[in-house]
DNA sequence: ACCCAGGGTAACT
DNA sequence: AGTTACCATGGG
């Protein structure tokens, strides 16, 4: 069956390539992507998001990824007390969060630093095909059980560069049970980073990245380098009120708004 | 050849 | 506690 419905904030091109998921692609107006083990294929038209060729009993998954739940108009509302969100969100009224899973977010995210997203998915595609699931749509995302004892060397195929190590260390603290990631849901914001920065190559943008995405910790605000100029720019004094609680959602918002504003014009 | 990409670590003051 | 070189790789 196809599951078909209108929303007033569901921009494909602004949730799936936003930077918080690798694996999405575009053809002709066709979004493509594999989520866990289930495969999406998304079209909007005339103002209508159809997702196809799904089971009934899929839909409770997709609208739960797709946070169907959160009123992100209501947020807007809320976020546009301040000038510059206000601006920032009337040009990206179309972002939500995905509710991703937070072993494919860790792992995404660790390498993510100090990349691009054109390389990030190459990595995580070539990751894919050495050690995720064969479908007939492509690769799943490698579970955590296939990835226990990894070592860089393994790695290497990737071409991650530095970051193949900090895998191999994840890696290693999961195995071991050091970290479990399952855990991470019950505890609060500061206590599920200081577990996720145990591990090296997660530091504190990464592990809000993490906290955000993989576990949809909206108060976690990952500071990248254009979150930081904003906040040099606009918010010298500090982050407005209004965002209290959903800082990693109008970093969303402002992300964007950041490159337009303080960005030197070619990006 | 140079610079940067949605950072982090280790080694410094 | 705050700064800085270095980290791999690929694209502009």
């Amino acid at each position: 069956m196809d599951y078909s419905f209108t929303c007033d904030n569901f921009e494909p091109d602004q949730i799936l390539f936003c930077g918080q998921a690798f694996r999405f692609r575009e053809e002709e107006g066709v979004y493509h992507g594999i989520v866990g083990d289930r495969y999406l294929t998304l079209t909007k038209e005339q103002g209508r998001i159809t997702i196809h060729d799904i089971e009934e009993e899929d839909i409770p998954f997709w609208n739960n990824y797709f946070d169907m739940d959160t009123d992100y108009k209501a947020l807007i509302e809320r976020f546009s007390a301040d000038k510059h969100l206000k601006e920032a969100c009337k040009e990206k009224s179309g972002i939500r969060i995905l509710r991703q899973s937070p072993f494919e977010a860790l792992i995404s995210f660790i390498i993510s630093q100090n990349n691009n997203i054109k390389r990030i998915s190459g990595i995580i595609e070539r990751l894919c095909e050495m050690y995720g699931e064969k479908k007939d749509f492509g690769y799943l995302f490698p579970t955590e059980e296939r990835l226990y004892g990894v070592t860089a060397e393994e790695l290497a195929p990737l071409r991650a560069g530095f970051r193949a190590k900090y895998i191999a260390d994840a890696m290693s603290r999961l195995q071991s049970g050091e970290i479990v990631l399952s855990d991470i849901y019950d505890m609060d914001y500061e206590r599920a980073k200081e577990q996720l920065k145990k591990i090296k190559g997660v530091g504190e943008k990464v592990a809000d990245c993490v906290l955000l995405f993989g576990y949809y910790k909206t108060e976690a605000l990952p500071k990248d380098v254009w979150i930081k100029r904003v906040i040099a720019e606009f918010y010298p004094d500090g982050l407005p009120e209004c965002i209290k609680g959903y800082e990693g959602i109008a970093q969303q918002y402002l992300f964007d708004y950041a490159r337009r504003k303080i960005g030197d014009g070619n990006g």
